[in-house]
DNA sequence: GAAAGTAGTTTCCTATTGGAAACTATCTAA
DNA sequence: TTAGATAGTTTCCAATAGGAAACTACTTTC
């Protein structure tokens, strides 16, 4: 009946679509959202006070997460004047800008929880 | 300084990042609200219909991750009884509380769009 | 001077993701 | 009877993601 594309065709349609995938490219992987969240929650923490605060990722990835999120702006790197020298990462003011976006993640993800896990309870 | 987890380690954090896993694990991938959010927009949709309305999947991908999105109750999969035989994909009312996330996502994108894009823009 | 803390990088490996193309199978219309 | 529509599945392949472990490099403390 339909040959072509009617729905996704329209203008306002495209572009959120494009957002989408825009915001994909940007939070893609299995790590940022964590990284991003304990970053909006305790401000100013070092490399390695990441490596525990987020159960179970490894060096490697958290070194990659970390310069992806700081080149996309989501996060600041500073290296601090000190001896032995550290690091500061901290969430800038457009990272925070996803907070309403992390949050409606973890929203979603307690009442999936609730919902396959928790009929019983009230 | 500081040498054990201490954020995260919060039973609220930690439910938190929990949650987020559980989302990311049932919207993983690079078709997931592409394809949800078109069943949104328009629902009742056929294999066909989708292949068309979202540009540059392919059959394999969009056959795989519509079982997915079925198997988790985020969509519905009705074979019509017509010749011949076709099958309509809609969204589930389980389905339809991403909504929010859905709008979230593409509101941040958009709004990326603007920022990286539209600074000259009112 | 050895251990342990800072912050990573590098290498090697496996598993998953995703795409293109070919294929199955049924039905209808020309 | 051949083309084109329905709805997929299968195979083969390349690229990406991600983990473990070893390694660099510097500093402080024991």
């Amino acid at each position: 009946m339909k040959k072509h594309a009617e729905i996704n065709a329209t203008p306002v349609c495209q572009v959120r679509m494009q957002a989408i995938s825009d915001s994909m490219s940007l939070l893609s992987g299995k790590w940022k959202f964590h990284i991003l969240g304990t970053l909006i929650e305790g401000s100013r923490l070092g490399f390695m006070d990441l490596l525990r605060e987020i159960d179970g990722i490894g060096t490697k990835m958290l070194s990659k997460e970390l310069q992806d999120l700081e080149m996309n702006n989501l996060i600041s790197r500073t290296v601090m004047n000190t001896k032995p020298i550290t690091v500061e990462y901290s969430i800038t003011a457009y990272g925070k800008t996803l907070s309403p976006l992390i949050d409606e993640m973890a929203k979603w993800g307690v009442n999936y929880r609730k919902a396959v896990y928790g009929k019983n309870k009230k």
